[in-house]
DNA sequence: GCCGCAACTTGTCACCGACAAGATTGCGCG
DNA sequence: CGCGCAATCTTGTCGGTGACAAGTTGCGGC
């Protein structure tokens, strides 16, 4: 009875890639240490190094991950909305919700920028994007490229400002995310 | 002749300053090191120190100073037109031109983010934006908070995705952050 | 001219990332 | 059933780093 720790951890990844989200949500994802996340999960320094080979690696996996979601997200939204607006608040709700994912995925610096597991993710999440703004029409757009910059601007712009605290932390985010985005293309 | 380095360096403070944007501008903000900045210096290892105290000192100030380039820029072109969107072109030009001040100034994990000095840095380039769409003019924007939120997060998120090289390198950064900026209250 | 104090140096400690080499165990194959 | 292999994890180590403590140097004010 009673679990006995399935040898060799067992699932050594998961575990330290969830210990990874608690600990950039907490300190913030420049402060992360490998030996820190070892020690969470219970596990020498090195373990976590056979599995993602490198910091960067570590980071990269956890940004796959986020630009995962964030397409899975986006897409679950269009099959029930053509909203531009509400896949703009879905793009914030990402965002808010998984800060530690999204404080990773838009820093190079960090990650193994060429991994091809992470650029698989970010296409498809840049692909419902576009294809978001391919719905609202060119009548509403004009020129589709400048207006899906726009669009991805505006909403990562306003998700960068609020998760970094400079929008105050008064309002609800999805509603006031909701309002910005509207301005872009009305509603 | 050849200048004999004024001893005690003489103006350590900016140089370090000056090292820590190369630097920064080389291997992004994560990768920084205080001895390494040292030693493009010329000094020893706990020199810096001196002036900074800590390694978040050293990027508050450089944030700081970024802040207040940025609030004279917006001021100067505030100055000399009441549109809008060169207003944005501007908050473009200084991400992508000073892009090592930029990518510190919104990272909160790497600052003391209480720094006074920063505080009055960030709260004057917050006012010279505020202004600036209190300059539109309330027919175009309706609610001016909205879409003073709508404004900033447009060009910071553009500013954002370029500089982390999610646009491509293709075209000019200024021209298409027109564009996009054009889009939100026409110009 | 000397003295106090700010500017810098030297030395040290704990921690970190990367790597190498070894131990443990599950699993395929016979 | 059991043997050996490979994946998983551990132990040990190295150079580099941030923070701190204690010295040294020389500028500026009296």
């Amino acid at each position: 009875m009673g679990v006995v720790p399935p040898y060799h951890h067992g699932d050594l990844r998961r575990a330290v890639l969830a210990a990874a989200v608690d600990a950039i949500t907490e300190h913030g994802p420049a402060n992360v240490s490998l030996r820190d996340l070892a020690r969470r999960v219970g596990v020498s320094h090195a373990g976590p190094v056979h599995h993602f080979k490198d910091k960067a690696g570590l980071l990269t996996a956890l940004a796959a991950e986020g630009f995962a979601l964030l397409a899975d997200a986006l897409n679950a939204t269009r099959a029930e909305t053509d909203s531009f607006v509400e896949l703009g608040v879905t793009y914030v709700r990402f965002a808010v919700r998984h800060r530690a994912h999204f404080e990773v995925m838009f820093r190079p610096d960090l990650l193994h920028t060429d991994d091809p597991v992470l650029a698989e993710a970010r296409d498809r999440a840049g692909a419902e994007l576009a294809g978001g703004v391919e719905d609202l029409g060119e009548e509403k757009t004009g020129d589709q490229r400048t207006a899906g910059v726009a669009a991805w601007s505006i909403v990562h712009g306003f998700a960068t400002l609020w998760n970094t605290g400079n929008l105050g932390a008064s309002d609800d985010p999805e509603e006031l995310g909701h309002r910005v985005a509207a301005m872009l293309f009305g509603d």
